[in-house]
DNA sequence: ACTTGCACATACCAACTAGTATGTATACTT
DNA sequence: AAGTATACATACTAGTTGGTATGTGCAAGT
């Protein structure tokens, strides 16, 4: 067991523990409980508990909700169809747990942006680059002549985001994968309105 | 100072309270200091911090989101005006603060479905409640021919709300009233779709 | 061999937090 | 007038929680 090891099992379970219980739910006792080590290991790798947010956010969140999306700079294909089809994989890989619980995204931005400013800058970066590329895709696809002319990419790009936060929100209170799909259903019909 | 006014105002700063920092960060000793009160008055009028939450949910948060969605009813008028109209109101009457905080219901979904049974049900109670109504609201419309006929009114119900609790989330971590204007707009676009 | 520094473990603490036990002033009932 | 219920106030506690101070085994460098 090396040092690089024992640093990405903290911070792994954490990511776990903030998902359920929120970051201000998080109890790092039961997390190094769980994990067998003590609170030695955990402050020699993490300052603060607000240091274990933030590196949650930066070396977990951050990188799985981006790399798709970063993904589309470089993708061939209709953007319409690129984003359709991610949406469409969120929606056939999601668990029961998975919308139970929520996206952990959306969960850390409602708990926690009027608490910390420096957890909703982190979480902005993660929102913003998901729009931003979505744009930039949809962009595209107007000067490839795939996309509407006349459409307002931001603005659809944009929409996109807050319509899959709400799918999993509506699915999470109602406890619902089928929910969740139906959501998501509305959401590509949507997204298929701007298809030149 | 009667009796009522106490609970009332109890509830009501507590309220604002999980407002900004969540349930779990609600703090009844941060509220009672505040209003001047003493932990006696309190526990005289709740039994625990959850019949607190839950408390807030059925008479503060419930009446005032299910409101509108009720009147839907009775209500005269084009369906889809009619929530076009609400959603526009929303937007308007936002206040930065509004934005900042987010939407009260999203966030308590949010953080208290996976922690307590409880809260989600009643939680589920007014969101299945906005959507039933507005689903009744465009199936009317169907009937009256003012809505398409092949209109899935409990999707585009169900839709609209995820759109709604989707865009207070990307306003809220964007900091942003005129992104969360952007995304009603969309949403306006959206349900303009289904006009017979 | 000796030092240095990393990767933890152990023991401890101060501050907080929900909740309780008990007292009391006032209003209302009989 | 006396008893009773209501609407609080005061004082306290047990358990928790983030964080710290200190010690130690070990590996690498010199």
């Amino acid at each position: 067991m090396n040092a690089t090891d024992t640093r990405e099992r903290i911070l792994g379970r954490m990511f776990q523990d903030i998902h359920k219980n929120g970051f201000q739910g998080l109890r790092a006792d039961r997390v190094i409980a769980d994990l067998g080590i003590t609170k030695g290991a955990l402050y020699h790798y993490f300052p603060s508990k607000d240091a274990i947010g933030l590196a949650v956010i930066a070396e977990i969140i951050e990188p799985s909700y981006l790399a798709f999306f970063r993904s589309l700079e470089q993708a061939k294909g209709h953007p319409i169809d690129l984003l359709k089809e991610h949406l469409q994989e969120l929606a056939d890989k999601a668990s029961p747990d998975d919308i139970y619980l929520g996206c952990p995204l959306n969960n850390l931005v409602q708990e926690m942006s009027p608490l910390n400013e420096d957890f909703r800058q982190r979480l902005k970066v993660v929102m913003d680059g998901m729009i931003h590329y979505s744009t930039r895709a949809l962009e595209r696809g107007v000067a490839q002549g795939q996309v509407k002319a006349d459409t307002d990419c931001a603005a659809v790009a944009s929409f996109m985001m807050a319509g899959m936060e709400g799918a999993y929100g509506v699915a999470k209170v109602q406890k619902s994968l089928s929910s969740f799909h139906r959501n998501i259903q509305q959401l590509l019909n949507y997204l298929e309105l701007f298809r030149a």
